[in-house]
RNA sequence: GGGUCCCUAGCUCAGUGGUAGAGCACCUGCCUUUUAAGCAGGCUGUCCUGGGUUCGAUCCCCAGGGGACCCA
């Protein structure tokens, strides 16, 4: 018999030891009078003085997570998976079926209490336990109580399990809970309605990604699911819905690291008669406010270093921030008009290290020049704004420039966190782009948008001067909560199968 | 896709070319305000899997699986 089949016997005749006594090990419900997180944020601060002259009594449940044993009297630590509260047992208090019921508990059993709150002499805050009720079982033994649930594959796997005796984790997802509540009342109180587009799609279009393919059988179709809700959005914009907004699930069929997860939470919002200034006031305002509510405070710690999330936040215009940089490592000048040239904007990438395909375009020359040279240096919340335009295809064109587009990205902790641009709304363009995109495709870019004929065809009917933006959410929950990983931040994030 | 590292008891981790350890957990005692409770005694293993080298492999080699990080 190995020690697990061992200890999973030993908790099972703990159980019939149990039924034996009467006791119905799987009752059904139990009425509180107060959660035990109510009693520690709502009594936690009472002196012992208090809680003796003024009694309060209580009946409240969880899981047991510590057991302190001394003969006659012991200790329970019971946990509602948020906080925990110390039940003080004594024999002499308790009826004797309950003393029976307290002695046959393992870690991790579910339990109800009823009793009274006092502080020990060591000032802890405690009840004293006059009912125990058994309410389920732990048939498992539980990881270790001090240094709780360490292997990160295990973690992830059985969540529940880093749920139990990780308290941080829990707090991780709390973060992600309140960022969430907050951003759905900042944005409903800005007047934008929540909405509901389809997560499987006939193109899957507004944004540049490999999908993943599903099969209608009854319709005998192909769909995708979703990379983006974006051009759904923009649809109902042109229906006459001015301000909306969808915290959307969007699949991308591409690898796995500390900051991509096959499925990931996206807002995606749209304003109509704004444009990209615009949203970048809002996003300070946003990103602050959520800070605010989520983490407490908008000054954030994320892999060693002090992140303020306090607005203004920094600007950089793509192509000048790239030339000055890139003329700085190659010892010479480079200007914005080199980086709009495709042959001099690939050579000087050639000449810092990054191999570009021949038909590479200048604006993606730009963009990849840009990455390299600043990503290290975008910790800070940077905005880096002003778009080439073939890197683009949905953006709206600067009015004294159209190889520049009203766009901006976010970057927090070193990684993009939000892109956002005035829309583009002249069909004839947007049909242009899409052809340019499939010219790309055709010379070799694996990532480019696809044509939507229908999309075009909504934009005929006029979509007003609007702007949009996507906030990647697991990546700001990251920063809120100091998250290094992007798994961190998700329940369960998908891991290779294990047989 | 490439590189580096990891996989040993339920958990957290040591360790060795000669058949494996600690702490917690578990079991038996003692203890009616403890808190990583304490003290005494006890139980416990597919050393990720398969193959190779070897008299002998958990350890060395090869392949595979899973994971972490870095790079693309």
């Amino acid at each position: 018999m190995t020690l697990l089949d061992e200890q999973i016997q030993q908790r099972q005749a703990n159980l019939q030891a149990l039924q034996a006594l009467g006791v119905d090990v799987y009752p059904r419900r139990f009425d509180r009078t107060h959660t035990i997180s109510e009693l520690s944020d709502g009594f936690g601060d009472r002196t012992a003085e208090a809680l003796d002259s003024d009694r309060i009594d209580t009946v409240t449940a969880g899981r047991v997570l510590a057991i302190r044993n001394f003969g006659k009297a012991s200790f329970l630590g019971l946990s509602d998976g948020r906080q925990r509260i110390q039940i003080y047992i004594r024999q002499d208090a308790l009826p004797e079926q309950d003393f029976k019921v307290f002695r046959l508990l393992d870690f991790g059993d579910h339990i109800g209490v009823e009793g009274h709150l006092f502080r020990t002499k060591t000032g802890e805050l405690t009840i004293w336990a006059r009912r125990i009720v058994f309410l389920a079982k732990c048939h498992l033994p539980l990881p270790e109580k001090w240094h709780g649930l360490q292997d990160v594959e295990t973690r992830y796997r059985q969540r529940y399990l880093d749920l139990i005796v990780n308290p941080d984790s829990r707090r991780v997802f709390e973060v992600r809970t309140k960022a969430v509540t907050a951003i759905r009342r900042f944005l409903d109180s800005r007047g934008f309605v929540e909405v509901e587009t389809p997560v499987m799609q006939p193109i899957a279009g507004g944004a540049a990604a490999r999908p993943f393919v599903t099969h209608h059988n009854a319709l005998d179709m192909d769909l995708y699911l979703r990379i983006a809700p974006e051009l759904y959005l923009k649809r109902l914009v042109v229906g006459g819905m001015e301000r909306v907004y969808e915290l959307a699930r969007n699949f991308r069929n591409e690898g796995v690291s500390t900051q991509h997860n096959p499925e990931f939470t996206m807002l995606e919002f749209y304003q109509a008669y704004a444009d990209y200034h615009e949203l970048m006031a809002m996003t300070e305002e946003l990103i602050a406010y959520t800070a605010r509510e989520a983490a407490g405070t908008d000054e954030v710690t994320f892999n060693d270093q002090s992140i303020s999330l306090k607005a203004p936040f920094r600007r950089l215009s793509l192509r000048h921030a790239a030339a000055e940089h890139a003329g700085l490592r190659i010892g010479e000048t480079v200007t914005e008009a080199d980086l709009r040239d495709a042959d001099r904007a690939v050579a000087i990438a050639a000449r810092l290290g990054i191999a570009l395909p021949t038909h590479t375009s200048a604006g993606k020359a730009a963009t990849e020049i840009f990455e390299r040279l600043w990503e290290a240096d975008l910790v800070q919340p940077t905005f880096v704004y002003d778009f080439p335009t073939e890197v683009s295809p949905l953006s709206k064109q600067k009015p004294d420039d159209p190889a520049t587009v009203e766009r901006f990205e976010l970057y927090i902790g070193g990684f993009e966190v939000a892109n956002a641009f005035s829309e583009l709304n002249d069909p004839h363009e947007q049909r242009r782009r899409f052809e340019q995109q499939l010219d790309e495709k055709r010379k070799g870019d694996a990532e480019t948008h696809p044509m939507d004929e229908d999309y075009v065809r909504a934009l005929e009917y006029g979509l007003p001067p609007t702007a949009g933006e996507g906030i990647g959410i697991d990546r700001l929950v990251m920063v809120l909560s100091g998250s290094p990983s992007i798994r961190d931040v998700i329940l369960f994030p998908h891991m290779r199968r294990r047989d």
